[in-house]
DNA sequence: CTTTAACTGTTAACATGCTAAACAATATGC
DNA sequence: GCATATTGTTTAGCATGTTAACAGTTAAAG
């Protein structure tokens, strides 16, 4: 169980160029691909960490947020509840994560990163940050910038507004 | 049968802005959010049409690139030939592609859209680029410009390399 | 020609990752 | 107190993909 086989997306994520012009002049088409490259090479990032993306999505909540509710977490991340239920339950097997219980609602389990868990998450999220300054170097620092800012306000409008 | 009950993806697909620092600097993770929400959008769209993402990719390869063998659409699409199988089904049930033998070849079974795929597909296409001009009406011209270029460039640098 | 290998489309069995529905325990509002 | 809502959970099921095996066909080697 250390080292499950390599994830298929990975290798199934280098088709050829499409010959079909249409969809080439589509934002979304193209924000699509780019995000099937690079989550991609996130997965391999996090592979040898057995950090699928959103275990680590849900790590990072955790670890950043400590005390939180599992509804919440869940919302957040855009699942269900009982979808978080098997991913905290494998965080908290390998010991990442503790559920304790609310002081005063013994309905809530708080979410808290142990120490090791802080440590995990701290190290993958570095991996992450200098692997992407390295699979984006086909663009310029200038165009990483505007890149990162022109992506920040759409996903700010969608989230902040609906 | 005729419309099936709403993706679910849709209604998920609004969690709130995360609390977290450290991800909103992840150009990875925005354009994740950013896929997030414009493949929402791309859905509701086409949501009519009963044309869900893969379909309407695979419409396109073959309205736009008539003759080609499933194969051929499998490996630009990035997905195994048993899984084009019941792609090609639907699409062949509803009118819109047809398979025909290669003239030589008779293992091969060349993939044509009907008149009525292709009236489905301009109809389609013509919808998502309308639709997407006002799903991105946060960002200027220029800037829709510029996101287009570098999403592009990213994406011409990992298809055509690897 | 014969045999061997490769390719095409297909089916079947399975894995994964999610949803939906029901549930017990607990909390809240009237 | 009692109806209602919330939390975490289990269970069942679906959607979408993979892998493995297959028959039919072609191409290559001898």
């Amino acid at each position: 169980m250390a080292a499950k086989r390599a994830q298929t997306f990975d290798e199934q994520a280098e088709p050829l160029a499409l010959p079909s012009a249409a969809l080439d002049g589509l934002i979304g088409y193209n924000l699509k691909r780019a995000y099937i490259h690079i989550n991609a090479d996130f997965r391999r990032t996090l592979e040898a960490d057995d950090l699928p993306p959103r275990v680590f999505s849900a790590l990072s909540l955790i670890a950043e947020n400590p005390g939180m509710k599992q509804t919440d977490v869940a919302r957040l991340l855009g699942i269900e509840r009982s979808g978080l239920v098997a991913i905290v339950d494998g965080l908290e097997a390998r010991g990442l994560v503790e559920r304790r219980p609310h002081p005063t609602d013994r309905r809530i389990q708080e979410l808290q990163p142990t120490p090791e868990g802080q440590a995990v998450y701290r190290r993958a999220l570095e991996a992450v940050a200098e692997h992407e300054v390295s699979f984006l170097s086909m663009l310029s620092d200038k165009e990483q910038e505007t890149l990162l800012g022109l992506l920040r306000k759409i996903r700010h409008h969608m989230e902040d507004a609906g």
